[in-house]
DNA sequence: CCCGTTCTGGACCGAACGGTCAAGAAGTCG
DNA sequence: CGACTTCTTGACCGTTCGGTCCAGAACGGG
């Protein structure tokens, strides 16, 4: 009976997704949001609400995203601690990832105190990021690369630390060779050889 | 000759400096930067210039206090290894300190793709606390505090990822105990104990 | 005491902002 | 095929943005 849509939502939550990744929240017009879409005024404001409400609708798809992508490399990983050690290691990996940045990370960091919702949802997808790495290090304890005696948890929230810490030394434009380093020597010393 | 200013710089410097720390960049208005501190827009333009040159002002303000703060403590600590752990621990002791988070580290998030002066500045200014960080970790070893076949500044770059994220966890809102646990876990790691 | 210089406050500017709305296009179903 | 519903487009709104500028106040030096 009705009209149908002419766009794809997630077509559109991923282009609009780029602009905020890039330019942050603040800094995206809805001009822009315009331009990266394709799509007027009206039908965007029908479709997601306002400018609010896009950015929120695509900060929970990225983390959404995030987290099924996390859960689909563990059960691919060959053992657990290669998949912690190529979570640390991600970020110094390649270098407009680097530069780029987490889009999660990159706006909390701007909105955290204005936008308590944005806040709320960096809490919940950290905490199911330390949910994946805590599996990650039991199913490594399991095969031995992990000391047996460790807190999993406790320890892949050491882990996640290390990881956003080497997120935003990326987006300050350091080498992907001090990238690297810092993210094994990290690595080296929070998760031992056990051999 | 001329009519002297009538605010002191530094108070200016200081008073702007709350703003764009809790609201970025961006979503402060130059009303924003009025009220807070005092001035007219003539006296602000015209001791500052246009809200980016005031706001890297304020930026390397901050960072050159920060990285004096540092050295001083540094000099202070009675163990080298002291300095690091508070400087680890640092963002999850107060609950204030840790949602607002650091204005460096909040402003690279937001604007490091958009001003590459930015990117530069946070990259000095990391490149700075790396070189106290592996002082004091050099010192560390001489006091036995740290196995003395550790690359001290890898090591520094390690801690420094770890803060970082300690930095970026408090900002969602985390419980400060599960800040001081990551932090804990992760110094553990670290830095463990020689003895 | 007066001149020169600088500082101050706010009026003012054009542009861009986020958001609304209405008119018409485009489908779907009876 | 016509009527109903939704979608699309872009003109339009008031507000706020960053920035300029000027008239007058405030001070120091001669």
């Amino acid at each position: 009976m009705p009209r149908p849509r002419e766009f794809d939502e997630a077509g559109v939550v991923a282009a609009v997704r780029q602009e905020f990744w890039d330019k942050g929240y603040a800094a995206t017009s809805l001009d822009d949001l315009m331009r990266a879409s394709g799509l007027g005024k009206g039908s965007l404001y029908g479709a997601f609400g306002d400018k609010r409400s896009l950015f929120l609708r695509v900060l929970r798809d990225y983390d959404e995203a995030n987290d099924r992508m996390l859960r689909e490399r563990l059960a691919a990983a060959k053992r657990g601690v290669d998949f912690v050690r190529d979570f640390v290691r991600g970020p110094g990996s390649d270098v407009t990832g680097a530069r780029r940045g987490c889009l999660l990370a990159n706006t909390t960091a701007e909105l955290a105190m204005s936008m308590p919702d944005v806040a709320a949802e960096a809490r919940r997808s950290y905490e199911a990021t330390t949910r994946v790495l805590t599996e990650a290090l039991d199913r490594a304890q399991r095969e031995g690369d992990v000391e047996a005696d460790a807190d999993a948890e406790e320890l892949a929230r050491a882990v996640l630390a290390a990881q956003l810490g080497i997120v935003a030394l990326g987006r300050t434009g350091m080498s992907l060779d001090e990238l690297a380093t810092a993210a094994d020597c990290a690595l080296r010393r929070l998760l031992p050889a056990t051999g």
